[in-house]
DNA sequence: TATTTTACATACGTGCTGTACGTATGATAA
DNA sequence: TTATCATACGTACAGCACGTATGTAAAATA
């Protein structure tokens, strides 16, 4: 019985569903395949026909994650028009759109260790980091701010904002604990600017 | 043939160091305690004999390192007696510490994942974050920085630093690289100043 | 000297991954 | 219309690596 187009990406569709679920609960390391396909009615075998292994799964689910993040901070930025309200903007949006959900686990914790430093370091500057260095870039060629290693500070920002998503998640009054890093935040960038 | 005390020390002394070479040229998942006992001539049951399991020794590893850095830091701060340069001078150990001889492997990519989230948050808490947390609150304490909440202060810093140094291991000429990223850290600092 | 404890080695069971192979069904071309 | 191929799975098996149970010799202890 041969499925439709639909059909089939539908269960593609269902296993990343699950995978994710699975992982973003209990670890890429306690979550076995066999649990995934169960969970999307099928076996093992129209797993690897779809997905090159576990790891392949993995990256799958974690590229979804991503773009949802990246995405969800385009959105934020593009609130305003100001280039710096735009940078906070997407900032708060990063923090916001990491921590719900448990992200941070496929993200920050099992990402790195799974797909291996080179893989994931990629990933991120595709679309995690890109962004913020587009922006950072951006307004120090209309010298909004200082001429500091563009690189460099996309890097610092990136890994403060990443250690404060997993210290977010970690609080149970993360509304306030959120506020506080985005005024660390503000502080930090402020550092930044020309004047 | 039992060994007397100082051997048996020699042979966990020689388990944990091939374990830590293992670890950090190969990754944690990508290394059997087969090896690892091999290299050090004994069997895997000496092994299981001396540590809990593979996340065992993987611990009393991390432990090592992290103890490591730790004292490299202090030491660093210790050689000025002025709380700014303390600061720096602990800032940049950090990041030297933590990039020789990819140790950035063990701590921040291995470390998380399969330590879980809640132990390695534990550990960094206790020996990486907790003197940089200390300085900040003592510096606060003398008004030398502003009011901000000395916790999100040092998880952003820490996070910066953290992935600074993946950063920085990441590249050839890591010694510029370096100097970019403390100049950007500097800047973070400064903005805390009260001034 | 008898007994327990330590420091290993050996042997085995088990879970989970990946792979090879089988099969049914829909698409395609002669 | 039928023969052939590709797709989308299922099934069965192999192997690796972990952990555990058990054995054993030597040292510590009583």
């Amino acid at each position: 019985m041969k499925k439709n187009k639909t059909e089939t990406e539908q269960t593609i569709q269902n296993l990343m569903e699950k995978a994710r679920q699975h992982f973003t609960e209990y670890g890429y390391a306690n979550v076995t395949l066999e649990e995934i396909a169960q969970e999307a009615n099928v076996t093992r075998g129209a797993l690897y026909h779809h997905f090159k292994n576990k790891k392949g799964l993995f990256l799958a689910v974690f590229e979804v994650v991503q773009k949802e993040i990246g995405e969800h901070v385009e959105a934020a930025a593009a609130q305003s028009n100001n280039s710096w309200q735009q940078l906070i903007n997407g900032c708060q949006a990063y923090l916001e759109g990491a921590v719900v959900s448990q992200n941070q686990r496929i993200l920050l914790i099992d990402g790195p260790a799974i797909l291996g430093w080179d893989t994931f370091r990629k990933m991120d500057e595709k679309y995690s980091m890109n962004s913020l260095r587009e922006q950072l870039q951006f307004m120090q060629e209309r010298e909004l701010i200082k001429p500091i290693s563009v690189e460099a500070m996309t890097h610092c920002l990136s890994g403060a904002m990443n250690e404060a998503v997993l210290w977010i998640s970690d609080h149970s009054d993360q509304k306030d604990v959120k506020e506080e890093v985005m005024i660390v935040l503000k502080h930090m960038l402020e550092s930044f600017r020309n004047r």
